[in-house]
DNA sequence: ACTGATTTGTGCGTATGTATC
DNA sequence: TGATACATACGCACAAATCAG
């Protein structure tokens, strides 16, 4: 290090984090190659390379041994307060297409999600997966459980629908809130991976939540597993 | 299977998960060994080793072999509001240990961490790293940004008193909120795998933090890295 | 350093029920 | 109705990891 406390090679990552954020490098674009990018910062290549994994790991730019250094987009902002609702979030993307059902079946309610629900364990369910796309990209991967006394045909209506706030609405279910968030992070299953169109091993983030109907009872718990490099939960506290 | 819609591995996960629930199976405890319960369920070793491989993806056991299944301690939960703050989140756990400073520098404000902290691309900033640890287990790598004029000795402050509230105390900064939470997830990077103990591709949950004083001023930028099957992020919205 | 026992991991073959066309 | 594909479940055998002696 020139000065102690600046190092070189963030210096370097730095200077070319923000030249992608300038737009210098666009999205999906090429980065210089190594060589190319240690003569011009007037460093030996393992310094630049340095930078360059820590761009990776940032998730800014992908490493393809052999192919060269790619700008990744900026990951999706998915916004989450009592109001939240996945089609109202996304909607004003450009691409998106309504919610695909992949599948859905009745279950008696395990112990997690009867608590969440709010009903005793083993009540019946219905429970249908909702895979959602933006731009041919598999963004989420959601399991949706419903009391199926309530909302017998919430599947069929999904499917005409493609969106759950609309299928809630011809149930009699104008408003909901989102009363809880859980967020964790795990690997992928082998059935996650095929559907989010990622490698099994690869991260996703699991978000698990409860809405509430305005009288305050559950009506839902999804658990929605995304593409770990896709997506960024954003909670924001209200401003006094 | 017998009945349609009731498929047996989906049984035995649930009535080994309610057992665990139950505390037949304590935490840390072993499970019985595969053949075992493949006898008390009357039904071939491949169907509990589907049920077993169930429970494993859910984070509610582990499988080693040659060793066991062991039964995995529920996750911890983090609550996120406005007054989050890790020490206080996390204090009236037993074993907790004060946050310990890894390493601190100071950096000229990178492009993202300047929007958050409201000041100019280049601002001089403290920086440190605050690794956690509760019995033993490391349970998060932070990384703090300040802006240095304001909070110059931070650092060192924070070594004294083991935690971010009381070190901004001393700085003047009473009491502060949380404005902004972000949560993602990625692989573990080499030096996030050896400092949180998990190995090289192990998903991490990333939690970006804005916290600003009581004038509504950004004052710090936190960058919390938690080994995936550790922690939970919940946010919970405010009853009416 | 070796052996054997225990335990999980993996592969093969077979049968049956479910879904789709 | 039949053909095909797929998921579920069973039985057997062996490989690989771990641990105790």
């Amino acid at each position: 290090m020139r000065r102690p406390g600046t190092l070189i090679w963030r210096e370097i990552e730095e200077a070319l984090s923000s030249e992608i954020a300038a737009g210098v490098y666009p999205a999906g674009g090429r980065l210089p190659v190594e060589t190319d990018l240690a003569d011009r910062f007037g460093v030996n290549r393992h310094t630049v390379r340095q930078a360059l994994a820590a761009l990776q790991e940032r998730g800014a730019i992908s490493i393809e041994q052999g192919r060269g250094m790619f700008v990744k987009a900026p990951k999706l902002a998915y916004p989450i307060g009592r109001r939240t609702r996945f089609t109202e979030n996304v909607s004003h993307l450009p691409g998106t297409a309504p919610g695909r059902l992949l599948r859905h079946w009745r279950t008696a309610a395990p112990a997690a999600i009867a608590r969440d629900l709010r009903v005793r364990r083993g009540t019946s369910l219905v429970a249908f997966d909702d895979l959602r796309v933006i731009d041919d990209e598999p963004v989420s991967l959601t399991t949706h459980y419903f009391p199926a006394e309530r909302f017998a045909t919430i599947a069929d209506l999904f499917v005409q629908c493609g969106s759950v706030t609309k299928a809630l609405a011809q149930l009699g279910v104008a408003d909901y809130l989102r009363r809880l968030t859980r967020v964790h992070a795990r690997a992928a299953t082998l059935e996650e991976a095929s559907h989010l169109k990622c490698d099994g091993a690869a991260p996703v983030l699991v978000v698990e939540s409860i809405n509430v109907d305005p009288q305050g009872v559950p009506i839902e718990v999804g658990h929605s597993r995304s593409a770990g490099g896709r997506w960024e939960i954003v909670f924001e506290s209200p401003q006094d």
